[in-house]
DNA sequence: TCGGTTCAGAGTATT
DNA sequence: TCTGAACCGA
């Protein structure tokens, strides 16, 4: 026990060893937060004071999860089969499957991911006859899932217009349309859950008394109703654990609520908050730079991170002339420090948006530099994998309307759009599945229909037999996805990803397999007798229910339908990372969690980081601050942060200026390795304009500027070329300028000469102004 | 039912 | 500029 707690700062071990009290842990970027919630668990067991059933601990992500469980099993050999350890919508799906008849669930209820989703809103909306031009499947979508965010069904919908009250009859039959094909999303789970822990006593009391405490991982990024969850489930008993970072919630968009914290603190009348802010990643410039940028926002619970690894060395800032220029800097930067023995592994490119991935890219695939780009498909979102397990779910579920229609003509078997209209009216005038229409049908269509729904039961005929494995291999050549990829031009890659998903069956079945052997029925034994108190009351549902849970998720289920609920709920990896060390391309927000001895910070530039949609949002220039936030703190050794003159968007050249947040780091700890020009943007409430109409194209101007720039790095050439376009007058493009009124700003483009001379100056949040550049009182700046 | 063309829209994302 | 979805002709 005592090793336990060695090595443990003074906060942490505060918060390790806090009594049994609601605690609220404000845990800073690189601070160990998840050595402290991992720890107290840890430390909670082996001091005995509760045992493995005693324990929920929820993350958002799977890895999370994970990484959670194995450093618990690191810490003590303890057996974690009887804690609840998993994301939000993982244990969601265990409570549900396990109460699924008080759910009112079928016990293999399958769950939607977002595309399976949508394209059941899209169903549904061609079912009614609805106009998607407004009512846009997307919207529709966005405002069901908001809906239930809330806690709301669709009768508790206040309507108070006619689209409201549209939109709130499509949700009801939406949720119809999913009761009747036994299918759950994903706001769903935690929805149904939550109806299901409120409305039912027994249920609800069995786990409020079962659970002492409930930790939770990244609380600044729970939602209102998984809040209101973690309230219901953790009732008058539990004790929550919450832990946190305000300064790092960069997940408003998707619903999550920071005042949640606040309302933590609030409601549980949390008399312990614990700020951990020594940090154990960063150096001691990078965590200023942090600090300074952070300090700038108003709504904060306030914490200040610092380091005794000394302070390092200064945040490198570089100013390019276009975007092709920049990535052509990165690059040899990166190379140089490969040289200096970084592992390409720990460098890391970092942007605010995916499109400006691109470019990057292609500095590093034409050096021949290796990299990896985070984001994309993940493998069970690819197409052929989603074909096959709608063949899976068809055999699990024949009442799958989604599930049909994606694989009823895929490969293609001659039923087509006009067939299918024909079978969904039947099915809807007999109030059936389609599957089960299909075989009714007449006429030419039924006759391939039927063809179809027989193939889908010799299917399930020939599999009954058959391990998981082996229904897969046979599936995916009988409904004849092989034979159509294997003719197909760029099929390869597919029937390679089939073959993987015949792997992933495999090996799902195997650690299921080994879960069982584990010492499962010492766990059993140990759960039921810690829960026999609550048997008599509860009866049999709960015994049963703990049988379900206990051996891990859904052993109560088929293989098969379990194999499905792992597919939606863990999408898997994006891209297998090819072995060799690469070069780390990502958002900033997928870079969230992660670090790097390295790091560059790319397209620091208004518009683009703050994003310009963020100006018009509440409190979005204060989120787009946390996310910066986020960037800096990944990196251990080296910070670099880039800006570009000028950059290739949409198709168009956009002229920015610098990011207003280069104003807020403190000067001691940046180094500017190009000049450091006074052009910000201004300070005050300006309007942000968007770009556009006025904007010049660099092809327009300077075929020589573009060519020359793109090819490598700003060289006389360049300065050369630019002021070709000087036109007798003392300003250039790309010129930094100041103007008594609309502050700094950066020429993009200049018209006339002598006394009609004009310049288009953009002026960041003032906007693009074009000035007559003998009346206007110009100051130039670099 | 397919392939090609056209058009709009383009921010961040886990389950 | 690039992508995905919608649409049209064979």
């Amino acid at each position: 026990m005592a090793d336990l707690l060695r090595n443990l700062n003074e906060a942490q071990l505060a918060a390790v060893t806090l009594p049994s009290q609601h605690a609220l842990i404000l845990a800073g970027a690189g601070s160990g937060k998840t050595r402290v919630l991992t720890t107290r668990i840890a430390w909670l067991l082996s001091t005995a004071q509760v045992s493995p059933a005693g324990i929920l601990a929820v993350t958002f992500t799977n890895k999370a999860a994970r990484e959670m469980l194995t450093r618990l099993t690191a810490m003590l050999p303890v057996n974690t089969r009887g804690m609840w350890i998993g994301t939000f919508h993982g244990l969601c799906n265990r409570l549900l499957r396990a109460h699924h008849r008080d759910a009112g669930l079928p016990q293999s209820f399958q769950i939607l991911d977002s595309q399976d989703q949508l394209a059941a809103v899209k169903r549904l909306l061609k079912a009614g006859n609805i106009d998607d031009e407004k009512f846009p499947p997307r919207n529709v979508q966005w405002f069901i899932n908001g809906a239930k965010e809330d806690g709301l069904r669709a009768s508790a919908l206040e309507t108070t217009d006619d689209y409201s009250r549209h939109m709130a009859e499509l949700y009801a039959a939406y949720d119809a349309q999913c009761q009747r094909e036994g299918v759950v999303d994903f706001s769903e789970l935690l929805l149904r859950s939550f109806e299901l822990l409120s409305a039912n006593q027994p249920i609800r009391e069995h786990y409020q008394r079962r659970f002492r405490h409930v930790l939770v991982d990244e609380f600044q990024d729970t939602n209102n109703l998984q809040y209101r969850w973690l309230k219901l489930l953790a009732g008058d008993g539990a004790k929550l654990f919450a832990v946190g970072d305000d300064d790092q919630s960069i997940y408003a968009f998707r619903g999550a609520n920071v005042a949640n914290m606040a309302a933590f603190e609030r409601e549980f009348k949390v008399e312990n908050l614990i700020k951990l802010e020594q940090n154990y990643r960063s150096h001691g410039h990078i965590l200023d730079c942090a600090n300074g940028l952070i300090t700038r926002n108003s709504k904060r619970l306030g914490k200040s991170l610092w380091t005794d690894a000394g302070e390092g060395e200064p945040v490198r800032i570089y100013e390019a002339m276009t975007d092709g220029q920049e990535a052509q800097w990165m690059l040899e930067e990166v190379r140089s420090l490969v040289a200096e023995g970084y592992s390409r592994s720990d460098i890391a490119l970092l942007y605010r948006s995916n499109a400006q991935s691109r470019v990057l890219e292609h500095a590093l695939f034409s050096a021949g530099v290796p990299y990896r780009v985070y984001g994309g498909l993940r493998f069970f979102e690819r197409a052929e994998v989603k074909h096959a397990l709608a063949y899976m779910r068809l055999l699990d579920n024949p009442g799958d309307d989604g599930a049909f229609l994606r694989v009823v003509n895929f490969p293609a078997r001659g039923i087509g759009a006009r067939s299918l209209e024909m079978l969904q009216d039947a099915a809807r005038a007999g109030g059936t599945s389609l599957y089960d229409a299909a075989s009714r049908m007449t006429g030419a269509a039924g006759v391939k229909l039927a063809g179809f729904v027989g193939l889908i039961e010799k299917m399930r005929r020939d599999t009954a037999r058959l391990s998981l494995k082996e229904l897969v291999e046979h599936l995916t050549e009988v409904s004849g996805l092989m034979a159509h990829y294997a003719v197909e031009k760029e099929g390869q890659e597919r029937i390679e990803n089939l073959r993987e998903l015949v792997n992933a069956a495999a090996a799902f079945l195997a650690e299921e397999g080994v879960a069982q052997d584990l010492p499962s029925s010492a766990g059993l034994n140990q759960l039921s007798a810690e829960d026999s108190p609550d048997q008599t009351e509860v009866g049999n549902a709960l015994v049963s229910a703990d049988v379900v849970l206990a051996p891990g998720e859904v052993t109560a289920l088929t293989p098969l339908a379990a194999f499905l609920s792992h597919a939606s709920l863990e999408a898997g990896e994006n891209q297998a990372g090819e072995g060799e060390t690469a070069i780390q391309l990502m958002t900033v927000h997928s870079a969230k969690g992660l670090e790097f001895d390295a790091v560059f910070i790319t397209g620091l530039e208004e518009g683009l980081f703050p994003h310009e949609n963020s100006i018009t949002e509440m409190e979005g220039l204060e989120e787009e601050r946390r996310l910066m936030y986020v960037a800096i703190t990944r990196a251990r050794k080296r910070l670099y942060m880039s800006f570009t003159q000028s950059r290739m968007l949409h198709g168009q050249t956009r002229y920015n200026i610098r990011s207003r947040f280069f104003d807020e780091l403190p000067e001691g700890s940046v180094k500017w390795l190009t000049p450091k020009v006074r052009a910000s943007a201004p300070s005050g409430s300006g309007r942000y304009d968007r770009w556009g109409s006025g904007s010049l194209s660099f092809d327009d101007a300077s075929p020589s500027l573009a060519r020359d720039a793109d090819s490598g790095r700003l060289g006389l050439a360049d300065q050369r070329a630019a002021q070709k376009f000087d036109r007798g007058v003392s300003y250039r493009i790309g010129q930094s300028v100041r103007h008594a009124r609309f502050g700094d700003g950066v020429v993009v483009n200049i018209e006339g000469s002598g006394n009609d001379a004009r310049a288009h100056i953009n002026f960041g949040r003032e906007g693009l102004k074009w000035l007559a550049l003998s009346v206007a009182k110009l100051e130039a700046i670099n």
